[in-house]
DNA sequence: ACATGTTGATATGTTTTAGATATAAATATG
DNA sequence: CATATTTATATCTAAAACATATCAACATGT
């Protein structure tokens, strides 16, 4: 029994007549008529009493169509779930976002568009480190993530710039140049201790820091090293030492750390999306495209 | 899209690897690629990653597994629905049966028999005089009758006989007749008048009254009609009358009215199953089937 | 490292079968 | 009783499913 044995008695069931059913099918009537002797061989029963004007559903009949009736619409729907998760409307979304990155107004954004264009994926967000999240995309827990770029970032991974942003002072609030408000030059700060996530864990963030540094023409000094940024502005506030964080770390407020401008010095650390080179889901590439998306507005907004 | 593909489709997914699907569906590999690729490009979308170590599905294959798994089993039930719908174990039977044979013990245990061998059907039964029973199977309220048959009944119905009983007289208890409970002399009666149904509702008894009453030499006296064997004994009661009845409404008491045997001449009443010549329904057939079987049960049981 | 055995894809020929055309048989209808 | 319906049958054509042979890609094991 094939789908056209189906579409045929049913079309037949529906015009009371093998001829019409023929012309409606867009096939001649002989044809109809053996396709439908086949099915009635293989079931081993009459469908239709065949009368001179027209056919009508046996008991067998009226049986069989109550049961294959819907036949033609779960096929249809069959064809769209298909459809749909390959447009990656259907489906899931796990995507990482990285510790430092969360506050960022630009991110809670991006994922709020995800959701309006992409209502019926399934999205959850876990939070992690960079590194954390691009071992997560090669070993298969994670479909995407927002994670701060580094250059030897394996090959296995497809990264896409999103925005750059500024690294600000963290200075605990009683620190001698928290007094002014302005701009603090970096070469105040070389002899401080710098408070500063592992570079195995965030290489980028870890790699601008010292880059600052350099540019001011010091080597910055390790103070305590801190896997997260919130346990990094603890350790500020309880004066450890100072730290340079991204600008959208300004958004938290934290008792006992104030923030100030880098005043002589260039710095800027990236934020980026990224997914699987191999076979990355199609949500996950829709989530880039949502990025990229955002990120022209973004652009746009700022050439103003 | 036909069923092949889905089959083929349901056997990769399950095998995870074209060639050990193929040799499980009997067929050689390249077709099968073939038919899938077919399918792919209908939905406009792959359903399978295709790796040196078999074949995984996609997300898009995983939406059309979900929606296609049941697919196979559905086809099964159709073809199964219609198969016992043909064989008249499903359906339903609209049972005609005149009233005067109700009582007979041979007509709920037919039914009885009936109702266990084909347990779903949907049986109805209806209680009218024999002509209405007939009328009914030939405009289609019913499919099945136990009736008293008679030769002019039209050859659009197809009649079997069941069984033949004897009349018994139905006396007023107050009669002189019933003093004494042996057999009665029908000439004995000649001066009665007979209640009787009109022969126009139920030809075949009353004929066999009139015929008892010739055999014995004398035309009966007709007293009132009774449509219904229920007012033939109510009014017997009222001694309107005495009236002549198939020997099983001696299951019936009824204040007033007591049965004696014909003592003279030989009787006999027919009960019969009838269905439509035309297009028998399959239920109809097989209750004619079951009361043949209860026939010959009957008559092994009468030999011994 | 390289031969070997997997995998699925491709190319081409054969066979099956769906469908077309022509016609017949059956039965209502004017 | 002729005519216009209906579905069924016979025969042919064209499409498509399938088979065989072969290839390309990749993993694996000596």
């Amino acid at each position: 029994m094939e789908l056209r044995h189906i579409r045929y008695f049913l079309a037949i069931a529906e015009e009371k007549n093998f001829t019409r059913a023929a012309s409606k099918l867009h096939i001649a009537q002989p044809p109809l008529s053996q396709q439908i002797k086949d099915l009635e061989y293989e079931l081993g029963t009459p469908l239709f009493h065949r009368t001179p004007h027209g056919a009508e559903l046996t008991d067998a009949g009226a049986a069989f169509f109550e049961a294959v009736k819907v036949l033609p619409l779960q096929i249809r729907q069959a064809k769209e779930a298909a459809q749909k998760a390959a447009k990656g409307e259907t489906g899931k979304l796990r995507l990482g976002v990285t510790g430092t990155a969360a506050l960022h107004p630009a991110i809670p954004a991006v994922i709020r568009q995800f959701r309006r264009r992409y209502p019926e994926v399934e999205l959850t967000i876990e939070e992690a480190n960079s590194l954390a999240l691009a071992q997560g995309m090669l070993t298969d827990r994670l479909d995407a993530a927002i994670l701060r770029p580094s250059d030897p970032d394996p090959k296995t991974l497809t990264i896409e710039h999103f925005l750059t942003e500024q690294l600000v002072i963290a200075l605990p609030s009683a620190h001698p140049l928290a007094r002014d408000t302005n701009a603090i030059n970096m070469l105040a700060l070389q002899q401080e201790p710098f408070i500063m996530t592992p570079r195995s864990l965030a290489v980028s963030l870890h790699d601008a820091v010292v880059a600052v540094c350099h540019a001011a023409g010091f080597e910055p000094i390790e103070g305590q090293a801190a896997p997260q940024i919130a346990s990094i502005l603890s350790m500020v506030s309880a004066e450890l030492g100072i730290s340079l964080v991204p600008e959208s770390m300004r958004q938290l407020s934290v008792k006992g750390v104030v923030f100030r401008s880098i005043g002589d010095t260039a710095s800027k650390v990236e934020l980026a999306v990224a997914y699987p080179s191999l076979h990355p889901s199609q949500p996950a590439l829709n989530f880039a495209a949502v990025v990229r998306q955002q990120k022209s507005a973004r652009e746009a907004l700022l050439a103003e």
